[in-house]
DNA sequence: TTGAAAGCGCTAACAG
DNA sequence: CTGTTAGCGCTTTCAA
C-alpha cells in the first residue's frame, strides 16, 4: 500500500490537517514544522492518491470552458467528440465541459468570446484561436485572473498558455512530401491550395512539403499557390480555372478545407487518373473521396486525441499541485489511404 | 451533482447497505424491496461514482497477471510499456500488474504458464498466446475458477475470454497491398516471408495482402513464400538464396520478425533500389531501415495501446458490475514511412 | 499555529 | 432479511 497523508502525520507527530496545509503551501504553519513535514513526505515518497483527492474535490466541481471556431467546419466534430469523451470519463470526478462555438477565425469574435469565457469564472479554458496580438492579450488577461488556458489544435506561443496540444504542421507537410515522392515517379507539377496565407499552420504545411520534396529529391514545380478560404465553391472555381489553364498540373496539394470543391473540379475535367490529390484530415466528404480513389492519401492529426488530451491535461493540472508545468502534446501524423480510411 | 446511492436509499426508504446489496445482486434482500430499489435506481439514472468506488476498493487491491511470449522479441517492449503505463495510471486505484515473460510460442510452455498464473490467484489475466486446443482448455479452466481473461495481440476465440485487444491482421495485409500498389507501377514479383505457417495472424496478413493486390488490380506473381521462424539469421540465408535464384523479384513482403535479416540480404546483393521491402511493426532495427529507405514502409499496430487498453479494460470490468461483457478493441493500422517513423 | 471532525460515495463487516 | 458503522485518502471547516 502506498504512503498516505496519515503516515506522514504520524511520522511527523502532527495532525493530518497540518500535513495538508504544508503540502498545499498554505499559510499558518510554523516554518520548522513545515520543513520537517516536507522532508518526511519527500523521504517517504509521498504521492497523493487520485481517488481520495477526486472524492474530496467533488464538493468543488470544476467546469472547463472551450472556444472552437467549429461552426461550419466538420473537422472539429471529432475534436469535440474527444472533449466529450474526456468529460464523460471524468464526470465522476466532478468535471464538466462547456463548449462555445464560433464561426471563422475572426479576431474580434475570438477576443470577445475569450473575454466572455473569462467572466464566467470557469476553472480553466481550452481554446483554438489565432496567433495575433489581440488574442494573445485576451489570453494573458484570463491567466492573470487565475484561469489557466491550454491551446488545442493551433498554438499561441508566448501567451502564457499552459501547453499546446495538436499537430506539428511542418511535419505533416513533410510526410505528405515523403509519401507523394514514393507514389509519383515523374516530375510533380503542383497546384497548392491553402486555406489562408495568414494562418501559420497552413504556411507550415507548405513549407514542410516543399522542403520534404527536396529532401526526397523529387523534381517539382509549383505552378500556383492559391487561397481556398476554406470554401468549397471557391476552391472548385479556382481549381477548375487553374487546371484548365495549366494542363501540365499532375498534383494538387490541399492544405486546408475546400477538399471537396477541388476534387469536384478534378472530376469535372475528367482528370481523376492524371492528377493526384493529396489532402489533410478526414472529414466525411474527404473519406468518401479517398474511397473513390480521387484522393491518393490524406494526412490526419488525431483530432479526437486532441480534444481528449486537452481536457485530461487540464484535469491533471488542476488536481496536481498546480506548480508542475504541463508539457506539450504533439499528435501523430496519420497516413490514410483507401484501405485504412475507416479505422 | 449526480445521483448517489444515498439518494436511492432515501427515495426507497431503506438503508444504503440494502441498496448496495441490491445493486450487487447479493442475496438477502426481500424480492419486492429489491425490485423497488432497482426501479428507483433505473428511474433516477444512477451510475456508481468511480472515485468513491475506487477508494473503497483500495481495501482489496487487484493484481493482474500477464503472459507474453516476449523474451527475445522487441515488439513486445512497446506493449509492455503500455501495460506499465496503465498500471501507473491506475496505481491509485489499487491496481498492479505482474508480467510473466516466456520465450517462443511453444504450446506446452504456454499451458504450463497459464496454469501457474491461475494458481497465483490473480484478479484477472491478460495473455498473448496461441490458438490451439490445449491453451484454450487452460484458459477455460482459469475462467471456471472465476478469473477473467482477456486476449491481447493474438485472439483465442471460443475460449470464453472477455475480449480481444489487438490488430486486424487481415486488414493490415490489405493496407500493405493498397500502399504497395500505389508505389509500384510495374508487375510485382513477390517473395513472401512469413513467421510461421501455423500462426493464424501471419496467414491472415498474407491473405489480406493478396486479396488487396487483386482489388487494386496490381499485376503480381508470388515467386515464393517462406518461413523465417522469426529468426534473422535464417531470414538472411533464405532471402539471399531466393533473391539470387530469382533476380526478377522486386518486392519482399515480410509478415513477421526477421526483418533485419531479410534487409541484410537485400543490401548484400546491392538490391536496395530494385527491391521494395514492406514490413510490419517498428522495432528499433526496422525503424533504422525505414530511415535508410531500405524498407519502403512498415505497418504498425499500436502496441502501446494494446497493453494500455488491456489493463484499462480489465480494470473497468472489475470495477463495473462484472455482468456487462467487454467489446473487442481493434487497434489501427498505422502506415509509417521515413518521415513519420519517429512519431 | 494547530488539532479534531465531518464528509465526498461506496463497500464490507457486524449486529440485529 | 436489513440497518448501522467504520473506513478507504483527502480537503475543509470549526474550534481551540
Amino acid at each position: 500500500m502506498a504512503v498516505t497523508i496519515k503516515d506522514i502525520a504520524r511520522e511527523a507527530g502532527v495532525s493530518r490537517g497540518t500535513v495538508d496545509r504544508v503540502l498545499h503551501n498554505r499559510t499558518g504553519v510554523k516554518p520548522e514544522v513545515a520543513i520537517k513535514v516536507r522532508e518526511i513526505a519527500e523521504r517517504l515518497g509521498f504521492f497523493p492518491n487520485k481517488a481520495g483527492k477526486a472524492l474530496a474535490a467533488l464538493k468543488q466541481p470544476m467546469t472547463f470552458g472551450c472556444l472552437l471556431p467549429s461552426i461550419g467546419n466538420p473537422f472539429f466534430d471529432d475534436l469535440i467528440d474527444g472533449l466529450r469523451m474526456a468529460e464523460r470519463e471524468l464526470s465522476d470526478f466532478g468535471v464538466s465541459v462547456d463548449i462555445m462555438q464560433v464561426k471563422s477565425f475572426d479576431t474580434e469574435v475570438h477576443v470577445r468570446t475569450i473575454n466572455a469565457l473569462k467572466e464566467k469564472n470557469y476553472t480553466a479554458l481550452c481554446i483554438t484561436s489565432v496567433d495575433v496580438p489581440e488574442v494573445k492579450q485576451a489570453i494573458e488577461a484570463t491567466i492573470a485572473k487565475g484561469i489557466p488556458v491550454v491551446c488545442v489544435n493551433t498554438d499561441i506561443p508566448d501567451s502564457g498558455r499552459l501547453c499546446y496540444i495538436g499537430p506539428d504542421y511542418y511535419h505533416g507537410g513533410k510526410t505528405a512530401a515523403g509519401l507523394l515522392s514514393m507514389i509519383c515517379k515523374e516530375k510533380a507539377s503542383l497546384l497548392i491550395l491553402t486555406g489562408s496565407f495568414h494562418i501559420h499552420g497552413h504556411n507550415e504545411r507548405i513549407k514542410g512539403f516543399l522542403e520534404g520534396l527536396e529532401e526526397r529529391k523529387l523534381p517539382f514545380e509549383v505552378i500556383q499557390t492559391q487561397e481556398s478560404l476554406d470554401d468549397n465553391e471557391h476552391a472548385y472555381a479556382i481549381t477548375l480555372e487553374i487546371l484548365e489553364k495549366n494542363p501540365q498540373i499532375n498534383c494538387i496539394y490541399v492544405v486546408a478545407a475546400g477538399v471537396e470543391g477541388a476534387c469536384r473540379a478534378v472530376i469535372a475535367l475528367n482528370k481523376e487518373s492524371s492528377v493526384k490529390v493529396v489532402t489533410f484530415d478526414d472529414i466525411p466528404t474527404t473519406k468518401m473521396l479517398v474511397k473513390q480513389k480521387i484522393i491518393s492519401f490524406t494526412l490526419c492529426q488525431e483530432p479526437i486525441q486532441q480534444g481528449y488530451r486537452a481536457i485530461q491535461k487540464l484535469f491533471s493540472y488542476m488536481m496536481g499541485n498546480q506548480r508542475t508545468p504541463l508539457s506539450d502534446s504533439i499528435t501523430n501524423t496519420i497516413i490514410k489511404i483507401r484501405e485504412n480510411i475507416e479505422d
